[in-house]
DNA sequence: TAGTTTTACCTAATTATTTAATAATTAATT
DNA sequence: AATTAATTATTAAATAATTAGGTAAAACTA
């Protein structure tokens, strides 16, 4: 997988959350000052080449949907901050955070407990 | 802070690496296909430029290092992945790894008692 | 000291990314 | 049907990132 860059990043996580729509729809989730139509329209073809996102043609118009899902784009992120940066184990980067936010024993365990609530 | 480009995180991770360092030596350290000494030596002035790098002068050349530290760009980066996929919260990181990874209770226990005991 | 090497600095060329104008086509409206 | 609006496709302009050539000064070497 490629990363995105932060422009196509925008329209992806648009596009996540809106499971699909038209270049109309995600232009109006964006923030102002809102860019032009086709500048949405040209970055949703590029994300379509790169693989990202597909469409299917509704009448003349195109409804577009992601097809790398936010996890696995996610997963892709995690992976490359730990590789990059935390020697690839998860246990170095949550000690860091850990240190960084003066976390006691107590709250370590208070997130351990959600994360274990979380996983069953 | 910004976020350092590709190219720069390159150099960024070798200054980090070697402490300081002569653009010879950053060079050297640096995978081939080897890119050119100047292009080496543009890039450590652009992070010059943008507040990563220092140099102190020594005779007629410069030994650059930095001035942002690793760690600190370590947190700058957890926090940007935090904010722009887990709604900010380490605890939903940690959940949606211990998924992916399968982790039972019991590793999800060994991570948490590492941290506790780094931590201290 | 004359030539070679090393280095920083300035500049430019190339490539990637971002933005959007223009053109073409279809759909909707009067 | 003619006009206007909506949409995709094509193209290009603007900006950012990457790469390195050329130049000048200093340092080293024969």
């Amino acid at each position: 997988m490629k990363a995105l860059t932060k422009a196509e990043e925008q329209i992806m996580q648009i596009l996540w959350d809106l499971k699909e729509g038209y270049v109309k729809e995600v232009l109006d989730k964006m923030d102002d000052p809102k860019p032009a139509y086709n500048t949405v329209s040209t970055f949703i073809r590029i994300l379509e080449t790169k693989g990202f996102v597909k469409h299917r043609p509704i009448g003349k118009s195109h409804q577009y949907y992601p097809i790398v899902t936010k996890d696995e784009y996610r997963s892709f992120s995690i992976r490359r901050l730990l590789s990059g940066y935390f020697g690839g184990s998860f246990t170095k980067m949550a000690s860091f955070f850990a240190k960084e936010e003066n976390l006691d024993a107590k709250e370590i365990e208070r997130i351990m407990e959600e994360v274990k609530k979380d996983v069953k």
